[in-house]
RNA sequence: GCCCGGAUGGCGGAAUGGCAGACGCGGAGGACUCAAAAUCCUUUGCUCGAGAGGGCGUGUGGGUUCGAGUCCCACUCUGGGCACCA
């Protein structure tokens, strides 16, 4: 494990000086092509680990790259530092969030200085900057003002056993608190919203135009859940002025409905409920009521052959389509939240209500003819419609679209788009968060705290303890305040809003962090913007990405953002996640492999390459007892680039021959292989095709006959500067050495020469059947009839046709011949 | 249940429908060394064969094609996302 060289010394050396020099800052009015680069903004959770270092190592060679491609490459860093593991932190140590929080940031900077990973730190953005803050709650205003950001009253999860509120993230899967353990519940409270589903056909239209991994357009696509149907009522049997309004993608089923169901928050469900059933129906909605959002949507089976819990109450509706009249049930399958809280009920046609029609004994009637093949319940698929009057004999789309006429004339039908999207609840009842910029008064209601008064931050001297209270609500000095409108006492808003909004706009203001008076200066950001690149981790497939284009969207229409394009990423890259024994390395799991132990020892360039070679970006990286050696091996191909650097072992010769020539070609032909790779995010071919090349050089340069010296320093030259975004301190070490203080990194990426990439001679194979008998040297322009007399002529073929004719001769030059007897 | 991926040597992986296994790890043998480490060289899919050489090989079964790891159909296993959204 003895290097050639100090790993260490030279490490340092460099990232003192890219620091020192400012290499990789970038100003706004730089002249050059720009190229925004960016990973995404990371929680400050102390050292990096190898999911981090596989991250900034990816976004770090992009970097450099660009920069050699003669680009202004826009490299920002920061922190999304507000969040829970700081705040939990600080409750166990009795401290404050803050102090946490900094000593933690400062490690993860030092780690990725430690990479060699460079930033413009001039650019350094972090949640709990008040100087950021300002901004985040100006554009919450802004947002408010705009009718962009309600009230309302939504249910949330509530632990018993802190008594307070909790995050999505921090419920365990099985729907117990992540801290106290205690089974959570649902709550509802008032609770701050962004309108979010205002975006919703746009969202999902937009992401159309994005260069984005297929998987999580398609994520984003299913999470918003656009469906197109009809929205119409269905009367009341005893009185037809009164009407159920329901929602259905399926009007073409209409002659099927054998029952309505409405979702146990119906506003109507009172009303519906007969005396005689009233005790039954509200037992069951009492029950739903309790019941966490887990029992509730969810059990140990599959959706369709769930308990459908349900009761009849006692009321009748009449179908439009048959004059029937049938009875109205309340069930906690159908949810009040979407559509009208309401369904007509197809058990012919639909698994759920036909679960449901098994289990309390409703009639079933089909009204599309299913396949002779057909076993099971409902049939979802196309057919003929049967037992459905004037839709008889029509197939399904045909049918939908005459059904929909027909409840628009006769039920008040309308068209109408749903989406599965919600608004998005910013409301957290959490101390380490960006406050809420609002005062409550008895006399004016909700009043914006004026933006001359911001940042409201919230107070130091707030009494962690472990009741888990929101310190902010019990703390008087800072709730207690002034209506700015009146003047008269007011209190503030306790709750902080989710750190989701702070990572939804950081990329703009890294694009203008210098601006005073306002979040960011539109003209300055419109020079980066949209983000070029974007590195970052699956897990942010849908909220992340789904959040922050939407604030760039609202930031356009409601003025702060004009001009701007209203998509952030047009391109985004998703990593793979490390794996240790099968799950994923993270922190909170504890199956951490630090990377200090290898910059000692294999370097940062080391560890590097690894996260580079291992296998395609993209994909997961299982850490095995093989990958020491791994890491080791990538190390191994560095000193052997230092020792050739140092001519170790080599013969020379004075005059450029043939074999000098070749080498030279196949240099230029590696120029192309990294650059392509480089480009298709193909890392490792990239690597691999260096170690090659590394192998021809090295095996040419050591041989008896020897190199041209003037050929093999060109060659070399060519190696350390394709490999110079991957390894930046080593390469940068040797170019210095090689070329009296000049910087790798200050060079331009090499270009092939294509005279020199061009090959005289390629092989041909030559089959028989199908299989490979023999092999010939062409031309690469062979024509099809010289490449059939090339292979007929060879003799290997000629033996082993032993004078039989080939029935038939496929040439497709210059790369085979295939004789089929 | 639905929607996406994935399956190639002992291992990570490579391969515009055209020489499967590049590159690396590991293994075997050798050189150097008093010895070891480091380094360098040779070799390494399986199998039959002393050898020359042959046969078999990309999860399974079919298909298209002169030719399939690659395209099509069906299936198995596996990873992930969504999960009563009417």
């Amino acid at each position: 494990m003895a290097r050639p060289f100090d790993v260490s010394a030279i490490e340092q050396k460099w990232q003192a000086r890219w620091l020192d020099e400012g290499t990789y800052e970038v100003d706004n009015d730089d002249p050059r092509e720009r190229f925004y680069a960016l990973c995404m903004y990371p929680y400050p959770s102390g050292t990096a680990h190898q999911g981090h270092i596989r991250n900034y190592t990816f976004g770090d060679l992009v970097v450099r790259y660009q920069t050699m491609r003669g680009k202004a490459v826009l490299s920002p860093f920061g922190f999304d530092s507000f969040g829970l593991p700081a705040e939990n932190a600080a409750i166990k140590a009795g401290s404050h969030p803050r102090l946490f929080t900094d000593a933690r940031m400062g490690e993860l900077k030092n780690s990725v200085r430690r990479l060699g990973a460079v930033y413009d730190w001039r650019r350094e953005v972090f949640s709990h900057d008040p100087r950021y803050m300002k901004w985040a709650q100006t554009i919450f205003l802004t947002f408010l003002e705009a009718g962009l950001a309600y009230r309302a009253e939504a249910p949330v999860n509530w632990c018993p056993g802190c008594a307070t509120v909790l995050a999505n993230e921090q419920v365990n899967a099985d729907g117990t608190c992540d801290r106290s353990g205690d089974l959570v519940e649902r709550k509802n409270l008032e609770q701050w919203f962004f309108k979010i589903t205002d975006y919703a056909e746009e969202l999902l239209n937009d992401i159309d135009t994005l260069e984005w991994p297929e998987r999580v357009k398609t994520m984003q696509r299913n999470w918003i859940g656009r469906s197109e149907g009809v929205e119409f009522d269905l009367p009341l049997a005893v009185d037809a002025s009164k009407a159920l309004r329901v929602f259905t993608t399926r009007p073409d089923t209409g002659f099927g409905v054998t029952y309505a169901v409405v979702a146990p928050e119906h506003p109507m469900l009172d009303f519906l409920t007969t005396d005689d059933e009233r005790a039954t129906v509200e037992a069951l909605v009492a029950r739903a009521s309790q019941a966490t959002e887990l029992e509730r949507t969810s059990s140990s089976d599959t959706g369709a052959s769930l308990d459908k819990r349900g009761a009849f109450t006692g009321s009748f509706v009449i179908n439009p389509f048959s004059g029937e009249s049938v009875p109205v049930y309340v069930a906690d399958y159908v949810l009040g939240t979407y559509g009208t809280g309401a369904i007509m009920a197809v058990p012919a046609e639909d698994e759920r209500d036909y679960a449901f029609a098994q289990v309390h004994g409703l009639p079933i009637v089909r009204t599309i003819a299913t396949p002779d093949d057909f076993e099971g319940g409902a049939y979802s698929g196309d057919g003929l419609h049967i037992n459905s009057g004037f839709l008889d004999g029509l197939d399904v789309p045909t049918a939908k679209e005459q059904a929909a006429v027909f409840l628009e004339q006769n039920a008040n039908g309308l068209r109408k788009v749903n989406y599965r999207l919600r608004d998005w609840l910013v409301s957290r009842q959490r101390f380490w968060g960006c406050p809420i910029p609002v005062v409550y008064c008895d006399g004016c209601g909700i009043v914006p705290v004026p933006l001359d008064q911001l940042p409201v931050v919230a107070p130091d001297d707030v009494v962690m303890d472990k009741s888990g209270q929101s310190p902010l609500a019990t703390h008087e000095g800072f709730r207690a305040t002034t209506c700015p409108t009146c003047g008269g006492v007011a209190r503030r808003e306790a709750d902080t809003m989710d750190t989701f909004t702070d990572s939804s706009w950081y990329f703009l203001r890294y694009a203008d962090p210098f601006t005073e008076g306002k979040a960011f200066d539109p003209e300055q950001v419109a020079k980066w913007m949209p983000v070029d690149q974007y590195i970052g981790g699956i897990e942010h497939a849908i909220l992340h990405l789904l959040y922050a284009r939407f604030y760039l969207k609202a930031l356009v229409d409601v003025g702060l953002a004009p001009g701007l394009p209203r998509e952030p990423f047009k391109r985004l890259f998703t990593q793979g996640m490390i794996r240790l024994d099968g799950s994923k390395m993270s922190k909170s799991k504890g199956n951490l492999i630090a990377p200090e132990k290898y910059y000692d020892t294999v370097g940062a360039d080391g560890l590097r390459l690894f996260h580079l070679f291992v296998g395609p970006p993209a994909d997961d990286v299982d850490w095995t007892e093989q990958t020491e050696d791994v890491i080791e091996g990538c190390a191994r191909f560095l000193d052997r680039i230092y020792r050739l650097c140092q001519y170790d072992e080599c013969h020379f010769h004075d005059d450029r021959g043939e074999a000098d020539l070749e080498v030279l070609r196949e240099t230029h032909r590696t120029i192309v292989r990294v650059t392509d790779g480089l480009e298709k995010w193909s890392y490792n071919t990239a690597v691999a095709a260096l170690m090659e090349l590394l192998n021809t050089i090295s095996k040419w340069a050591r041989s008896t006959d020897g190199a041209h010296r003037g050929t093999l320093d060109e060659c070399l030259d060519l190696l350390l500067r394709l490999l110079a975004p991957m390894a930046p301190h080593i390469t940068a070490e040797l170019w210095e050495s090689r070329h009296e203080g000049l910087s790798v990194h200050e060079q331009t990426w090499p270009v092939a020469d294509e005279a020199l990439t061009a090959r005289a001679l390629v092989t041909m194979v030559v089959q028989i059947n199908g299989k490979v008998k023999s092999r010939v040297e062409v031309s690469p322009d062979i024509s099809e009839a010289d490449a059939t007399a090339a292979a007929l002529a060879d003799e290997v073929i000629g033996t082993a046709l032993a004078g039989a004719s080939p029935a038939r001769v496929v040439a497709v030059p210059p790369r085979l011949v295939n004789i089929i007897l």
